[in-house]
DNA sequence: CTCATAATTGATAATCATTCTCATTTTATA
DNA sequence: TATAAAATGAGAATGATTATCAATTATGAG
């Protein structure tokens, strides 16, 4: 993998942002840094610093994947109402795969776990902007 | 949500079918005996179903969403290599739920685990088809 | 430093899965 | 049985992502 500003770039804002962006929100950011970058080098990076473990591919949440530069063990949850995404931390998880990798003699290299609901905020009927 | 011959074939033929089809796969089965068959009255159907309870839809094996008629609690194990999905029960799950319930304020309707890796036969070097 | 090769880019066309539209048909019910 | 609501089939439209390809940029050997 060879040295791109354009890389540097879009790692660099997907660190800074706190969210889950998905491509199309990173690349409307992006965009004011780096101008005349295109969709096709954005989705070509994003599936290659995924693939190196650079970053996190988050999929079932929409229809659209979202990314995330937290490559730590931690899942999301998406509220149904403000679909925003937030990190869930847990210990229990990994008994999960000792256990079911144990049960069927499958060699599991990741797994993703994705919460939906309403969030406190949606819960407690405090609107909040999307 | 009224009757329709339809919607009876497209459940019973999932029901039939052992795997996790994609809605491409069960379209090519259902032509089979409701040749006119509209791929949207398909797409249609198992959201609606999905909605309803009645099936499951599974997000996050592939591009293309996976239908699921047993809505019992489990989760899926796709392979990367073969690409079959695999049902894996699990006991620990649930404390996940009610766990980050607790910590986070959340409320948690619904929560899919979707692992990956290589399955037993292609584990072992055993290749079988897809 | 300079060339050759490989990697990367931007623009845009193409693809894939899914949803939408709408006129027609079917179902439920008063 | 008439009527309204629900469902259908066909195909157009959409949205997200990938593929293509010529031009640009990075890298490494000499």
């Amino acid at each position: 993998m060879n040295y791109s500003r354009q890389r540097e770039i879009i790692y660099s804002t997907l660190k800074e942002n706190v969210v889950h962006p998905t491509a199309e929100y990173l690349y409307s950011v992006l965009k004011e840094k780096e101008p005349n970058i295109s969709l096709a080098t954005l989705y070509r990076n994003l599936n290659q610093m995924a693939e190196k473990g650079l970053i996190k591919k988050i999929d079932g949440l929409e229809s659209a994947s979202h990314y995330d530069h937290n490559t730590h063990e931690h899942y999301h949850f998406i509220c149904k109402k403000c679909k925003r995404v937030f990190d869930i931390s847990s210990d229990v998880a990994p008994q999960i795969v000792v256990k079911t990798e144990k049960e069927t003699g499958f060699e599991i290299d990741s797994y993703d776990i994705v919460f939906s609901g309403l969030c406190k905020d949606c819960f407690e009927g405090i609107k909040e902007d999307k």
